[in-house]
DNA sequence: AATATTGTTCGTTATTTTGCGAACTACAAA
DNA sequence: TTTGTAGTTCGCAAAATAACGAACAATATT
């Protein structure tokens, strides 16, 4: 039984990447904006299936979590992914998937 | 407004990947799995300070989502990654985070 | 056969998430 | 200054998730 600190500052990081891309609408939303070259509100919402205020709930939920970033362009807002953080998120990534070993006691 | 198949099903299983990691307590136990020797129900329960029936829950989703797997050792049960999935997330994620073009038209 | 050990499942509660329409805000254009 | 465009925020409802204790199931041991 342990108290608490059980993740590293770092996992909890990745923990929260890992909520946010967790979700059908948000994955549809970062494969979109890493492809695309609009980015623009209108357009991601264009690609979706539902209401305005659900995308830009989930686009706020992007943009905290880190992945991707809003800038205005009155009366637009154009949405990026965030390269910085998302460079981190491949880091931890594949950080994580290396944890396990290649010969390993137990299990097979 | 797109109908569906927003998502290929190699991305609706990187969702399920996310998902499963997406929750503190379920990464905590994938890096117990990936690093310690003990993989028993009671020894991961011993890591976390929440009642067994939360712990088994968690477990059930991380199996769901195919990351990992458990093996009756009557009358104990072991856990294990599922390495052949681990792998596939792993994958999935770096191809994910490699869809990123170094040079992109809109956005910064 | 009875008991103990180890987990899972059930039923419930509380919280969080998802989704929507309506109302609102900010800015541009007329 | 009024109107239009583009998104966000609000308030709500429904669904999903997280957590727990109690009951149950499966097997080992006595």
């Amino acid at each position: 039984m342990q108290e608490k600190n059980i993740l590293t500052q770092k996992q909890e990081v990745l923990v929260r990447f890992a909520k946010a891309m967790g979700h059908p609408t948000r994955l549809t939303i970062l494969l979109f904006l890493a492809h695309q070259e609009s980015c623009y509100f209108g357009d991601i919402h264009d690609e979706l299936p539902i209401a305005k205020a659900t995308v830009s709930q989930h686009l706020k939920e992007l943009k905290d979590a880190g992945l991707i970033q809003g800038e205005i362009e009155a009366p637009k807002v154009k949405y990026c992914i965030n390269r910085e953080n998302w460079n981190i998120a491949k880091e931890s990534f594949s950080g994580l998937f290396l944890e396990l070993p290649e010969k390993k006691v137990c299990c097979k």
